[in-house]
DNA sequence: GGGTCATGTAAGAGCCTTTCACATGAGATG
DNA sequence: CATCTCATGTGAAAGGCTCTTACATGACCC
């Protein structure tokens, strides 16, 4: 197999050498720019230099396309999560605090990724890679939930997977609705890293998990 | 202006008389089946029975038709919320989570409506009508946030839009994660209702606005 | 040096969006 | 009642997309 080299969608001769990483390349940008919604094959096919027959080689159709896209964004949240939580360090809920903002820095991050795995309508179960993955970056925050919650004393301590739930729906709310491009969906008097980070602590000291005053200081205006 | 009359997407002569709501009606029903990315305006036009040139005389486009679903949406959206908060009775914490159940209830008995409104793509600020219906679903909430907050000891009194903010996205998440027809995302422990009903608990806690042991046992299992 | 097969192309069927010139008939007007 | 007007519908067509099929190319293996 020859790479195309240079990283660029160009190609050499008749065969392109690396289509399918040029297909990924190309849906990524398109994504970014127009949404799941607006990408199309024909497109994909256009920038990477080939013919609009030449994607089925790779994949399936265009939905196939799709998921694979949705499922290296879910490896790449997956590292990205992880890192954040960095098994707890230096302390676990600072570092719980930075997965829910490693979420919100991939979704603005890699928009393009984040509407392929929760926003074009792929379904998890087309592929089961793609399930797999998803699943890995969800139990990432599930182990990171766990570790919390063991912490607390056995008589007041919360369900971890609850707790992993609830942060996950909450994280992907705020993403979807504040922390995308196509935001200004609602005002917002704080950033959604903040708006999430001040919803974190709040549930946390719902579950008694953290102190009362939670003086933290990292979001602006004092307690809140 | 001559009624359709039935109800149905029949027709009675060269014209059509109501196509307007016709195409609505078959918009709600194809996005039901098929997702707001899989509805076409040409297939909304048949299943009314006209050509599919006829929509364009009352949407510009077939995004047009999306927003109209969706602004249409909120007004229903906005209604549900109310019924659901009723001023706050018969006791603003328990009205409160009715809130919450009632959205989940509408983004379980109307996913096409929920999908326009949410998930479409469709931007807001296309249409001022439709901006301001999501305003006013919004501000529902809003004002249920500010009845609790106002309840609260000034010290100690959290900011009402912060807390509308979080319970929206909380509620957005679950819904979009969990509670859709696409849904098996992830398989759950117990229903989003509960799901949802436990968070605004354990998030209320967290902001003082209701006592520790929060024994309602309406969530199934004691505590949660 | 030759064969095989993955990977590319061209062409085309069928669908969708959108536009344009033209047809129809419902309601206003005299 | 006769007529006029204009909102609303039709048919045809341009252009784009998805996906299939038959054929072309050349990378790699022997």
């Amino acid at each position: 197999m020859r790479w195309s080299g240079d990283g660029s969608g160009e190609r050499r001769g008749y065969h392109h050498g690396n289509l399918r990483e040029a297909l990924i390349r190309a849906a990524l940008d398109l994504i970014g720019q127009k949404g799941p919604a607006g990408f199309t094959f024909a497109d994909a096919a256009r920038m990477a230099g080939v013919s609009s027959a030449a994607p089925y080689r790779h994949y399936r159709d265009r939905d196939a396309l799709l998921a694979d896209v949705a499922r290296r964004g879910f490896e790449l949240f997956t590292a990205a999560l992880a890192q954040a939580w960095n098994e707890g360090r230096p302390e676990p809920v600072k570092a719980f605090e930075n997965i829910g903002r490693a979420f919100l820095a991939f979704a603005r991050r890699e928009p393009a990724y984040y509407a392929a795995m929760f926003e074009a309508g792929v379904a998890l179960d087309s592929d089961p890679d793609l399930r797999k993955a998803a699943d890995d970056a969800f139990a990432v925050l599930r182990g990171a939930s766990e570790t919390l919650c063991a912490a607390a004393p056995p008589a007041s301590r919360p369900p971890a997977l609850m707790m992993s739930l609830h942060v996950w729906a909450m994280s992907h709310g705020i993403a979807s609705l504040f922390a995308r491009a196509d935001a200004g969906r609602r005002a917002l008097p704080m950033s959604p890293e903040d708006l999430l980070e001040a919803a974190v602590l709040v549930y946390l000291q719902g579950l008694g998990l953290v102190g009362g005053a939670a003086s933290h200081g990292t979001a602006p205006g004092g307690r809140w």
